[in-house]
DNA sequence: GAGCCGTGGAA
DNA sequence: TTTCCAAGGCT
C-alpha cells in the first residue's frame, strides 16, 4: 500500500481546483510569492467564491509588490470594501511597505522570517513557504483540522485539539511537494471532506479514516459550543446636500476600522443617540446587521437640512466603497 | 488565551 | 429564519 501523501498528491494531479493564484501541479511554472501571499491573505476566514473577483482586480491594478507599496492607503481600503476582516487590508499595506522599502521586493523564503511580517500569522507563513518556495512546512488550517481529526479520529473538542492536530499533521507531511501537499489537503476538505455530509466514497484516503471506519466522520470535528450572540443597538445618521454625503473615515481600530462609513452613535445595549449636528432627523428605519460576536440593529435618521458636523465632512459617495452596514443604511436612504 | 474582527452562501 | 462556517491574525 503506497503511503498516504502520495495517494493523495495522486489525487490533487487529477482533481486540483483550477484558481487563478495557482500553478497547476506538475508544472514547470514557479508560483509567484506576491500572489500566492495575496490569496492567502484574502482567503484567510473568507471563501474561494468571494475572493476570486477581489484577486483579480487587486492583481490587475497592483501587479507587484511595488505598485501595492506606493498606493493610498484609501485606495486599498476602498478596493477591500466588502471583503470584510478590514485590518487584513491595513496589514497587508503595511506588509508590502517592509518588502518593498526594506527588502527589495523579495517576499522573504522561510517560515520565520514570514512569521515576522504583519498580517501573517502561523498558517499564512506556512503555506507561503510551502506553495511559493516549496519548503517542507506544516500548514494547518480549517481544512487541514477537519481532515485530519477524522483520518486519526481524534474525539478531543476543538481548540483543545489544536495541538494533537498539528503533531499529527506534522507526521503525514511529505518532503516532497509540501507545497502540493498542502494545497491538496485543502482541496480534500473542500470539495471531499466537507463539513456536513462528507463524500467518503470519492475519497483517495477512505481506506485508512478512521472516523469514517467508525461512522463518525460526518460528527467530527467537536468544538466546544460557542456562546449566543448578544444584541446590540445604535443611531446612525445620513445628512445629505445635493450629491454630496455625509461621511467619515471610522478610528484605525475597533469595528469596520478603518473604512468610511455614515457618522453612528456608539454600539451598546441602550444607545444615547448621538446626532453629527442638531437637525430636524427624520427616522427612515432599521439596518440589522450580523457580526461574529453580536447582532447588530442601528436606526437610520436623515435630513438634508444644513449643518455643522462635529465628525466627517461632505463629499461625493461611491457606495461600493463602503462596507456592508453602511451599503445597507444607504440603500434605505435612496 | 480568549475575545475581537465581516461577509455571504449553504443547509 | 437562524445557524454554521470559510486557506486566521492580533491583542
Amino acid at each position: 500500500m503506497r503511503e498516504r501523501s502520495a495517494r493523495l498528491l495522486d489525487w490533487y494531479d487529477v482533481h486540483a481546483r483550477d484558481l487563478p493564484w495557482r500553478v497547476p501541479p506538475a508544472s514547470s511554472a514557479r508560483p509567484d510569492p506576491y500572489r500566492i501571499w495575496l490569496s492567502e491573505v484574502m482567503l484567510q476566514q473568507t471563501t474561494v467564491a468571494a475572493v476570486k473577483d477581489y484577486f483579480a482586480r487587486f492583481t490587475a491594478i497592483w501587479p507587484d509588490v511595488h505598485a501595492l507599496a506606493a498606493a493610498e492607503d484609501a485606495e486599498v481600503m476602498a478596493a477591500w470594501a466588502g471583503l470584510g476582516y478590514y485590518a487584513r487590508a491595513r496589514n497587508l499595506l503595511a506588509c508590502a511597505r517592509v518588502v518593498s522599502n526594506e527588502l527589495d521586493g523579495a517576499f522573504p523564503d522561510t517560515e520565520p522570517a514570514l512569521l515576522k511580517l504583519p498580517g501573517i500569522g502561523p498558517y499564512t507563513a506556512a503555506a507561503i513557504a510551502a506553495i511559493a518556495f516549496d519548503r517542507r512546512a506544516v500548514v494547518v488550517d480549517g481544512n487541514v483540522e477537519r481532515v485530519v481529526t477524522r483520518l486519526e479520529a481524534i474525539e478531543t473538542p476543538l481548540p483543545a485539539a489544536k495541538p494533537a492536530i498539528r503533531a499529527a499533521t506534522d507526521a503525514i507531511t511529505p518532503a516532497v511537494r509540501p507545497g502540493d501537499f498542502a494545497q491538496a489537503m485543502m482541496d480534500l476538505g473542500a470539495t471531499i471532506c466537507t463539513p456536513r455530509s462528507p463524500s467518503c466514497m470519492l475519497c483517495p484516503l477512505a481506506e485508512d479514516c478512521g472516523a469514517r471506519i467508525a461512522g463518525i466522520a460526518p460528527d467530527l470535528p467537536r468544538k466546544t459550543p460557542k456562546a449566543p450572540r448578544p444584541e446590540r443597538r445604535g443611531h446612525l445618521y445620513i445628512a445629505r446636500q445635493g450629491e454630496l454625503w455625509l461621511i467619515e473615515t471610522r478610528p484605525g481600530r475597533g469595528m469596520l476600522g478603518g473604512t468610511l462609513g455614515f457618522p453612528t452613535s456608539d454600539w451598546s445595549d441602550a444607545p444615547d443617540p448621538a446626532p453629527p449636528f442638531e437637525a430636524p432627523w427624520r427616522e427612515l428605519g432599521e439596518v440589522r446587521h450580523g457580526f461574529t460576536h453580536f447582532q447588530l440593529t442601528l436606526t437610520v435618521h436623515h435630513t438634508d437640512q444644513p449643518g455643522n458636523p462635529d465628525r466627517g465632512a461632505y463629499a461625493p459617495l461611491d457606495p461600493d466603497a463602503l462596507p456592508t452596514l453602511f451599503r445597507k443604511a444607504h440603500a434605505l436612504a435612496t
